[in-house]
DNA sequence: GAGTGGTCTAGACCACGAG
DNA sequence: TCGTGGTCTAGACCACTCA
């Protein structure tokens, strides 16, 4: 009936979890248990928690034992920054820490931000849980000087965009800003800092802010687990626009 | 030095191709070969090779052997369609097929579109190669009688975007567009029709395009090897528009 | 038919976490 | 200390491709 032995054991699984035979923070059966449950080896085991851990349903921990996930709320990234709807959702249970150090730009920044070689930035690393459950991850860069640092450290927009906010109230105009997105599989400390698999599938976004002379006064760069974030733009055809407007009052 | 033994088989692997010491459509060495050369069982080669498979850098032709991908252009999707830029680069070896039929919509359907159930819709499938190497992937959804089928069978646009141009040049009119991306494993069949492995990210797309009535009159889902694609947004403080125009200039 | 990758088995040793 | 998941080995059978 199905292809591959490993992928009949994760759809039971599956089935087990979404009807709640498992609920969440439950712990799953060990993988020796599976493997006399199911009559198989311990790689066709492994490979079907793989499937159920890249598809956001469980999370495997060394030592401790395989659990259902916490479902959380799906971010939604909107118009280049957390979507109101998905900020709202998550402002009860969210908690974001915030580091910030001064660094020297690698050649990977540098390109990014259009400066020279050994440009001194301020770099805040965003990181958010929901509940107890890893959410996001950001890294925000802003050239020396342009902030004052201490400032941030309170600031609690889990995408770092109150660091934009800072910067339109330290008097900087931002003129443009412009989202790169990409899907890719996470680094090993991507994985690990987001409480998920080698193999789960991230959306990579690289956000930049242009003030009016075209300068970069501020990159960031989100990594967010593929099964609970999403992107959304919306282009209107300006000629169109009120029309649009009109008709759904 | 490395964690893993199959990273490091990986890397000095990734260093060959980078180098040129292997090319373009060279195989690659076969696994027997790889096990003897490194001294490692079949399965820690095998977890080496998915993890450059996953990089987009070889392919596994099951019965023929493993090559090295031939790097094609980066797909770049821009302000709701493919970017002008890449399209230029890609037309004199781009290969686009389109077919087309009339279909039931499903549930998943009805919700994208906005339609009651069992409305009928007509789908193309456009699928397209660079030379030889599968490149995107793209179902385009028309209610049906809003365009005649037959006129879109000569066009080429990879992602479908010539279904919109057909839909403007037939009279409708297009108010708004709007564009969700977000990171997942391919299916198994997409897997197959894009060319690449099971465990490789892939970016997925789904355009809505809205009438000034505020009906959707078409949908396209979009899926991309994520290691071959980007999707950029855009946004200019209207405020500062012309005043970033007036001093790049 | 020979060689390739796809899948599965059986068993081992290790690292980590909690009692 | 014990059970857990993380990694690796050795070997088997199968399906597919191509000469």
């Amino acid at each position: 009936m199905v292809a591959n032995r490993y992928t009949h054991i994760a759809n039971q699984l599956r089935v087990q979890i979404e009807q709640r035979v498992l609920s969440a923070d439950d712990r799953m059966p060990s993988e020796a248990d599976l493997m006399a449950a199911y009559s198989a080896s311990r790689p066709t085991v492994r490979l079907a928690m793989e499937v159920l851990e890249n598809e956001g349903l469980i999370v495997r921990r060394h030592g401790s034992g395989t659990f259902v996930r916490q479902p959380t709320t799906r971010i939604r990234y909107t118009n280049d920054k957390l979507s109101p709807e998905t900020r709202a959702a998550i402002a009860p249970v969210m908690e974001v820490s915030v580091t910030h150090k001064t660094i020297t730009a690698d050649n990977k920044l540098c390109a990014l931000l259009g400066i020279p070689t050994d440009t001194r930035l301020t770099e805040y690393v965003y990181r958010s849980r929901h509940g107890t459950v890893p959410y996001s991850l950001a890294h925000v860069y802003v050239p020396a000087g342009l902030l004052a640092p201490d400032e941030s450290l309170k600031a609690l927009s889990p995408l770092g965009d109150d660091v934009r906010a800072q910067l339109i109230a330290s008097g900087v105009r931002l003129a443009a800003t412009q989202s790169n997105i990409t899907a890719r599989l996470p680094t090993a400390e991507e994985a690990r800092l987001l409480g998920i698999g080698i193999g789960t599938a991230v959306l990579d976004i690289v956000r930049t802010s242009l003030d009016p002379t075209g300068r970069v006064v501020e990159a960031t760069l989100l990594v967010l687990p593929g099964f609970n974030a999403e992107a959304t733009f919306t282009t209107h055809s300006l000629l169109r626009e009120q029309e649009l407007e009109a008709t759904t009052r």
